[in-house]
DNA sequence: ATTGACTCCGTACATAAGTACGGAAGCTAT
DNA sequence: ATAGCTTCCGTACTTATGTACGGAGTCAAT
């Protein structure tokens, strides 16, 4: 009863067996010590790390990028100055993506507007509201 | 004058030819007519169109969605009701988006606070916070 | 003890998204 | 008209992220 095998983590996480060995293999969630005899047992958190690591993958986080955020949230004792600035950095770096998104959410309702409308002219409202970066020479 | 060559149009956005040369492949650019003699050129706006696509891109949209969204932003004028709906579903989908974003700022913030106050005992907050749908029988 | 499902492990295959290469052709400045 | 870029095109290679396969071991029920 103490863990969960391989096979009963993927099903509650939504995911296959050969992803969790995946994930063992990069160093996102930890391989549990084999029994002696018989298959190894896993404890009931690597579920909600598992979803963790979808839910991020979704959202544009790559494996490293994750593998970073699970590591912020595991030391949070010592090292506090270090972990608390790349926390910082993070939130940073959601906060320019909320941003991101904010915007094409706004192109896209403004889209949605002028269809009802038939007020056209707007070539592209998506493309030139997203794009904020000045242009480089050429 | 009338229009970049192909290198040109990649300075500007800040990718490689070979990029452009891609996105064409996948679809997402058009590939200019080329005139009967020397090089294509392109129209001031694939640059910007390059640029949503990066951008796009690091919010965690595939090429294939990036694809959907300029479709979108492109046929405005026929089949109102018809892109109004995905125009409607894609918004829906950034505010989930968004908001599981806000979750892992919440987290990252709370893990932030946690830090400087010494006031340990929460285990994972990342994990904790960012999951919520129920688990399925095992 | 046997059957059927599951684990274990290494390796191979798959897909998305590029990135690099090589040779022929075109363009530009000297 | 030649040198040194760039384009053009097809093809091959790379990286990230999984998925699938095959054979041997293990477990649980009959």
């Amino acid at each position: 009863m103490s863990g969960l095998t391989i096979g009963n983590v993927a099903k509650r996480a939504g995911v296959g067996v050969e992803t969790i060995r995946f994930y063992e293999r990069q160093g996102l969630i930890e391989q549990p010590q084999k029994p002696g005899v018989g298959f190894r047992h896993y404890p009931a958190d690597v579920v909600l790390r598992v979803r963790f690591i979808r839910h991020a993958k979704e959202l544009g986080f790559s494996l490293r990028e994750i593998g970073e955020l699970l590591d912020l949230s595991l030391e949070p004792e010592q090292n506090c100055g270090e972990v608390r600035m790349r926390a910082e950095a993070k939130i940073a770096d959601i906060d320019c993506r909320i941003e991101s998104l904010e915007k094409m959410k706004g192109a896209l309702s403004r889209l949605v507007v002028a269809c009802g409308t038939q007020n056209q002219a707007q070539s592209c409202p998506i493309i030139e509201s997203i794009v904020e970066e000045s242009s480089s020479a050429d």
